[in-house]
DNA sequence: TCCATCTACAACCATTTGGTTATACGTTAC
DNA sequence: GTAACGTATAACCAAATGGTTGTAGATGGA
């Protein structure tokens, strides 16, 4: 459980991260404000749902750790994290790394087993890939 | 609109691919069905919770694309799609291409302006922040 | 000071999501 | 053939999501 602790936390941070993903508006979102650092009224105009709308999508990309807000004055300047995508992909890396942990498997059967194998397909056959 | 037929049905894609992965429970099956072919009940022993919530996370991987089933016997069997998070990791680097889009900006107007930039903030005044 | 602007937040609503149980159907084993 | 197994699907429920409107608090400019 304690140990848990952190590993649940990320998994939860993994959780919003691809949740905030999950939505066009929130995408094009992240898109504007990586190109400029774009206040939450101005983001507002361009899309066509309130401005609380908006605010909410902004609310859950900050939340995910997608975006930063910065106070101006009167406003707030929203700009995307550019470490975010890479937690993003770092995520994906580790799932694909339970595949690869697969082909790795693989590969140890070759490489311990280097003879007497039957039940894998004959080098005689013209192999597939 | 014809041509929105086709993106839209990407962004679409795109939700359902993001949407997937947004569930810790979700993502473990994929790690599992990376390594081995499973069948749906097999699958449902791993984890607290009925066989048929199993089945919508099946289900939701399914129409994300992340998952295919194939049938043997009774069973069916299920399997991660390794082309799947290659189509994950083509949406972050499309993400990813806007705010390297910026940077690129940013060289061409040093690259292409190297004098004589007039309507750029001024660095002489102390702007309004 | 007064007003317009930008933001925050609450209350509400419809739909989706993640779970449950129950039931029906096809397949395998005995 | 019958029983056990694996799957599919429906009906239901609570909570989360994506949207709305309304109200109130700061801030900046006239």
């Amino acid at each position: 459980m304690v140990v848990d602790g952190v590993a649940e936390e990320a998994e939860a941070g993994t959780d919003r991260l691809f949740q905030a993903l999950a939505d066009l508006t929130r995408r094009d979102i992240l898109r504007r404000c990586a190109r400029d650092e774009l206040s939450v009224s101005r983001l507002a105009e361009a899309y066509p749902m309130s401005f609380a709308a908006v605010q909410k999508h902004v609310a859950v990309l900050e939340r995910a750790g997608l975006v930063v807000k910065e106070r101006r004055g009167r406003e707030q300047l929203v700009r995307t994290d550019p470490e975010a995508l890479d937690r993003a992909r770092r995520a994906l890396d580790e799932l694909e790394a339970a595949w690869r942990g697969r082909v790795e498997r693989m590969s140890d059967l070759l490489a311990e087993a280097p003879e007497a194998e039957s039940e894998t397909r004959q080098p005689t056959e013209g192999q597939s890939r």
